[in-house]
Formats: structure tokens, C-alpha cells, sequence
RNA sequence: GCCGAGGUAGCUCAGCGGUAGAGCACACGACUCAUAAUCGUGCGGUCAUGGGUCCGAAUCCCAUCCUCGGCACCA
């Protein structure tokens, strides 16, 4: 049966660039997850995009004197590249400054205020006179009225730890400017969360068996917490018109729309594709399955917003009144990864930035020390001595060193080809058979979305092919008998070819080259492009993939005695210790 | 303060009711096809602390100590 699955991955805010803990959470989890289904034969959708509205941008466009459109922009661009680069096989990464995004998130809107989920309340917010804007809360500053700080945030005091209504704050001034804001009324509409909460928690407590613990512990928290109605709808410039007479100067919030992006960018998708009805197998579909990959800072937007905005539209594009929207079937939510035992901090430049990473080392390297730092259950670390030590000690030493040992033999004994075997013996039976047992032992761990585990079960297994050589006679008796060597060769090629494959979701990008030295013509996997998509008024840029010439499956291979090798060479490389003090000097120094 | 996670071999972690595990490091041995890589053996832990439940507890319960994260409008 052909699995139907939906990979949506967290939509990366366009005011950075990318970090190894974005990587870690959300990416490359869903990368490999991706890349795995389509091995199988599933019909995979992944999708993501720059989320590009939001005051952080306009803040941050102010400060350089470009718009907002030119900020996200160059992050988009930088996006598009990055994850070109660390291969990140989305089927589309768009962003959701697109007129159909515009569109698909004002009409969940109108659906949302059709099925009386919105309301209108008043706000009482603080206004600048002077920017002739509302400031978001993190943007005044003022007297503490709890401690009485005089440098409290609206939204939270750092000496004391009070979290803060910016409207109770002593003598208020904006951030920006230092000038006194004024307090304003100002309606909003509202989504009405408490509407949703019983159905929520069953669907949350159906789950509850297969969802990590933190995101069910967390939600269940959350829900029976009491939900409040959140306003979806902001006092700015920049951001998708709220589509209601009299209302077009305001803007939907952030938070709601950019959610919806899964479900815009598969529209999208369909429609780049030529068919644009396809987005329903995924959304339609009760036995799709549709997995989100976040960090754990998005679990409530999207084990309790999102779920709520999906029920609160319930069908749409659809006339056929059985129909409704699929909810998330699976929340894989990532924890959080430090570097060298310190948070992230953008202000402190205390970060592994991707685009800085990978103009060192090369993707696979640091995709496997990602995933095997993976914070799937607590907060990881990366650590240089720990990813220079992985790299050696495991990567290089286990498996390159296990490739590149037995093309390098069987190119040079055998003149370039694939040895003929001959009757196999118990030895090479058994290791065969153990080899293949990966696609059910590595699988499982991969279907169940626990990938540290998948790849120390793969690495495992080609220890085990380390342990054959050391059993079965091959160079000490090559000269002697040359038909017994062929045997031990062929196996040991046999199961790289094999584990080339294991391993390949993980290190596509090594993978695709074994592929090549074992003198195989079709790619694993397809290509990721970046493309250019018209619509009415604007164009944009993307990231598709391209699987029209990928022939790699999830299944054993049968590598053909004769098949022609190609001359053999390292996979990976070995790194030196100095890096270490290299890499860690760079840490918390001023960008340029 | 509230909620949550974690405290297991020198290091990084797995195990989560049935005689303490892996990788790396270290020691010794084997081997030389291979990126001084590989393979084997060994060393190494009163599983944070104190109580409790149980025939039996890293594993369940209670308390204590320590570390870390989150606390909804920074998406």
C-alpha cells in the first residue's frame, strides 16, 4: 500500500539567517524523514516557505532604511540557498508573500468568520504619536510597577521576572525613540479558541500514545489551561489586508496566517505542478498522514491554533460535504541545541550560522552530527570537539573507511568491475541477510520518527560489515585464491550497496556519490532547483524538487557481477583537532 | 511562583519493573585491503540523595538537592 505523507516544516522567520539549532529542530528531521517515505514508494509533500510578515521585520527594515519586502526578501534568498546546500529536498519552499498565499489566508479568514469563529473585541493598546503606529508590547520600555526597574520591557521585566501588561508600566516610552506613547482603543477580531477546546483534547488524548511526551504534556497543559480567544488582526502596514469592509488598513497577525502556509504552499504546489486539484490527497484524504516539524517553542501553534483553524474552516475548495480538513497526524516536535553549552543568542552572535558552516564543511558531515546530537527528547548540545570526534571516530573511520577499503580492492584486483561470487558461503549468506534486516530495523525507527536511533542502527550495521572483513578471507589469500576473495568482495560490496541506501536519508549526498563508484547510471534521489514562479503581479523564487530522475528504493538491491566501478575515492574527510579552537574563537564575535 | 525536562562508566548518551548497556577515550592483543583506518579482549558505574511500594527498582511512589528550558500578544 503506497503511504500518502505530508511534511510540513516550520516556516522559518525571514529576519536571519539559518542556524544549526533551526537545522536541528525542524529541518533536516523532516529531511530525512522525506527523503526516507519517498525511498519507500510514499507519495510525499513537503512543504515549507519564509514566513515574511510580522513587526520584527519592519523593525528590522527601519533600522537598515530598506522595506519590509526587501528585508525578507534577502532572507528568503539566503534561505533558498542554504537549503539548497544542505540538501532540504522540499517539493516547495515559497514564502508567504505570494498572492496565493494572500489569497488562501483571507478566504480561511472569511471561512473562519462564516462559521462564527471570530468575533470583535476592543483593545486598549499604546500608540506612538510620534511613528503613528501601535508598539508591540516588547517595543515600550518603562518603569517596573512590581520592583520598580526602571528598565522593564512592556511585555516582561528582566530584573524581577514579572511577566508584565505593557499598559501597566510606569512612565511608558517607545524603544524607537524615546518618545511616550499614548493609549488607544483599537478593535480586533478574535478567534474564538475556547470553541475548539472539546474537541481538541480528544483528538490531543486519541494521539497521546503515539506524540512525544513534551508535546502531549505540553498541549494537555495548554488546553486545560483554559483557551482564550486570541486576536487575529494587528494595527499595521505589513502583513495580508484583513478582507472585511472598513477593516482594510488593518492586517491579519502573523501567527495566524503563517500557519496556514502548509496548507497555502500545497495549493501552490499543485498549481506549479499543472494539477491543481492535487493538494486534496493530502488534505482530504483521511488516511494521509500529515506531520509537522517544529521546535518546541511552535508546539501550541500547532497542537492547538493551527488544529483550531483547521476545524473552524472545516472544508474548503470542496463541495463534497463529507469532506473535512485533515488535522496534524503526528506533532515530532524538537527540543533545543545549545552550542558549546550556551543558548543560541542572535544578539551575542552566539550561533553556528548554516551559510558560515557549509562555506568549511561539506553537508553530509555535519548532517550526521546534527542527527546524531539530535534533541529529539532534551536539549542538545553541539559541541566542535564532539562534531570533530564524530567525524573521525564514526563517520570516516566506521563507514567511509568501509567503502573506500573494499572499492579500492575489488578496482584494483579486479580490473575495475564487480567480481562474480560463486556459490556464496554460510558467511556471506548471514551477513547478507543481517544487512537486509536494515530495511525493517532502520525503517521502523525512521517511520516512527526516531532518527538518532535509525542511524545508529545503520551505523551498526556497517560496523558489522567491518566485522565480516575481519572473518572472511579476502587480501591475505587473493593471490592464492582469487575465486574465494571474489566471494568475500562481492558481499562486502553487496552490503555497502545496501547500506548506501540505509544510509541515504541521512547522507544523501555521499549516498549519491557511492552510487556513482559503484558504477551505478540513475541518482538516488532527484534534484533540488531553485525556481522562479510568476503569478499576476509578482514573481517568486523557490525551492522545488525535481524527482523525475531518481531510482533509489527502500528495499535490497542486487549489485550485478560485471557492472563497471568507477575509480574509487574518499568519501569524507578527516578534520584536525585545531579546528576545534578555530571554530569555538569564532563564537560570540561581533559580525561584520 | 507555575509547568516541564534532566541528573546512569572519564566523555556523549541508551535503557524506564526482572541478574547494569553502546559509542568514544584508555590498556593489551590481532591484522595490514583501507583516510595510522579495522577486528578482538580488558579496564571502568553502590544508575544525584534519603525514604517507600514490590518476590524483585536506573526503571513505580514521596521528599530533598543540583542543572536546564518554557510561562501564550518576540510567530
Amino acid at each position: 500500500m503506497t503511504d500518502t505523507i505530508h511534511v510540513s516544516v516550520a516556516w522559518p522567520y525571514a529576519n536571519g539567517d539559518l542556524h544549526v539549532g533551526h537545522l536541528a529542530g525542524a529541518y533536516l528531521p523532516a529531511d530525512i524523514f522525506a527523503r526516507y517515505h519517498r525511498l519507500k514508494g510514499s507519495r510525499v509533500l513537503m512543504v515549507s516557505g519564509s514566513d515574511s510578515h510580522g513587526t520584527p521585520i519592519t523593525v528590522e527594515a527601519d533600522k537598515r532604511g530598506q522595506t519590509p519586502r526587501q528585508v525578507f526578501e534577502h532572507y528568503h534568498r539566503r534561505f533558498l540557498e542554504t537549503q539548497q546546500a544542505i540538501g532540504i529536498s522540499y517539493d516547495l519552499f515559497t514564502h508567504t508573500d505570494t498572492e496565493n498565499h494572500h489569497r488562501i489566508a483571507q478566504d480561511f479568514f472569511r471561512a473562519l468568520q462564516r462559521n462564527e469563529y471570530l468575533y470583535r473585541d476592543t483593545q486598549r493598546q499604546l500608540y506612538s504619536e510620534s511613528e503613528k503606529r501601535f508598539l508591540p508590547d516588547r517595543y515600550v520600555e518603562g518603569t517596573c510597577p512590581i520592583c520598580g526597574y526602571d528598565g522593564a520591557r512592556g511585555d516582561q521585566c528582566d530584573r524581577c521576572g514579572s511577566l508584565l501588561d505593557a499598559l501597566d508600566l510606569i512612565n511608558p516610552r517607545s524603544k524607537t525613540d524615546g518618545s511616550p506613547p499614548i493609549i488607544r482603543e483599537t478593535e480586533h477580531f478574535f478567534l474564538d479558541l475556547g470553541a475548539f477546546a472539546d474537541r481538541l483534547l480528544p483528538y490531543l488524548e486519541a494521539h497521546a500514545d503515539r506524540w512525544r511526551p513534551n508535546v502531549v504534556r505540553f498541549t494537555r497543559n495548554y488546553i486545560e489551561g483554559g483557551l482564550k480567544g486570541r486576536p487575529v488582526t494587528r494595527d499595521i502596514e505589513w502583513g495580508i489586508p484583513v478582507p472585511h469592509e472598513g477593516w482594510e488598513q488593518k492586517r491579519l497577525y502573523v501567527w495566524f496566517e503563517a500557519v496556514m502556509g502548509y496548507f497555502t504552499a500545497s495549493v501552490e504546489w499543485a498549481h506549479n505542478s499543472g494539477r491543481p486539484e492535487a493538494w486534496k490527497d493530502w488534505w482530504y484524504d483521511p488516511q494521509a498522514r500529515i506531520y509537522n516539524f517544529i521546535g518546541k517553542d511552535n508546539i501550541p501553534f500547532h497542537t492547538v491554533i493551527w488544529q483550531a483553524e483547521l476545524l473552524g474552516v472545516d472544508r474548503i475548495y470542496d463541495d463534497d460535504a463529507s469532506r473535512h480538513l485533515n488535522l496534524p497526524f503526528d506533532v515530532p516536535a524538537n527540543e533545543f541545541m545549545n552550542v558549546e553549552g550556551q543558548k543560541f543568542s542572535k544578539s551575542r552572535n552566539w550561533a553556528v550560522w548554516l551559510p558560515d558552516i557549509l562555506s568549511r564543511y561539506d553537508p553530509d558531515p555535519i548532517r550526521y552530527y546534527v542527527t546524531c546530537v539530535m534533541p529529539e527528547s532534551h536539549d542538545s548540545d553541539f559541541s566542535w570537539a564532539d562534531f570533530v570526534r564524530r567525524n573521525n571516530d564514526e563517520l570516516v573511520a566506521t563507514w567511509g573507511n568501509l567503502a573506500n577499503r573494499v572499492l579500492s580492492f575489488a578496482y584494483k584486483h579486479w580490473e575495475g568491475v564487480v567480481p562474480d561470487p560463486g556459490d556464496l558461503r554460510p558467511i556471506d549468506r548471514e551477513l547478507l541477510a543481517l544487512i537486509e534486516t536494515g530495511f525493517q530495523t532502520v525503517g521502523e525507527h525512521l517511520e516512527a520518527v526516531r532518527l538518532r536511533a535509525a542511524l545508529g542502527e545503520a551505523i551498526g550495521l556497517a560496523r558489522q560489515v567491518n566485522v565480516y572483513l575481519d572473518r572472511a578471507p579476502w587480501f591475505s589469500i587473493v593471490k592464492q585464491d582469487k575465486a574465494a576473495a571474489a566471494t568475500t568482495v562481492y558481499t562486502a560490496l553487496r552490503a555497502i550497496d545496501n547500506l548506501k541506501v540505509l544510509l541515504a536519508p541521512f547522507l544523501p549526498f555521499t549516498s549519491e556519490r557511492l552510487n556513482l563508484l559503484l558504477g551505478y547510471q540513475q541518482p538516488i534521489f532527484g534534484d533540488i532547483q531553485i525556481a522562479s514562479f510568476a503569478e499576476e503581479a509578482r514573481t517568486h523564487e523557490a525551492l522545488v524538487y525535481d524527482a523525475s530522475r531518481a531510482a533509489g528504493r527502500w528495499a535490497p538491491g542486487d549489485l550485478r557481477p560485471g557492472q563497471r566501478l568507477q575509480p574509487p575515492a574518499p568519501l569524507y574527510k578527516k578534520l584536525d583537532d585545531s579546528i576545534v579552537e578555530q571554530e569555538r574563537a569564532r563564537l560570540g564575535q561581533p559580525l561584520d
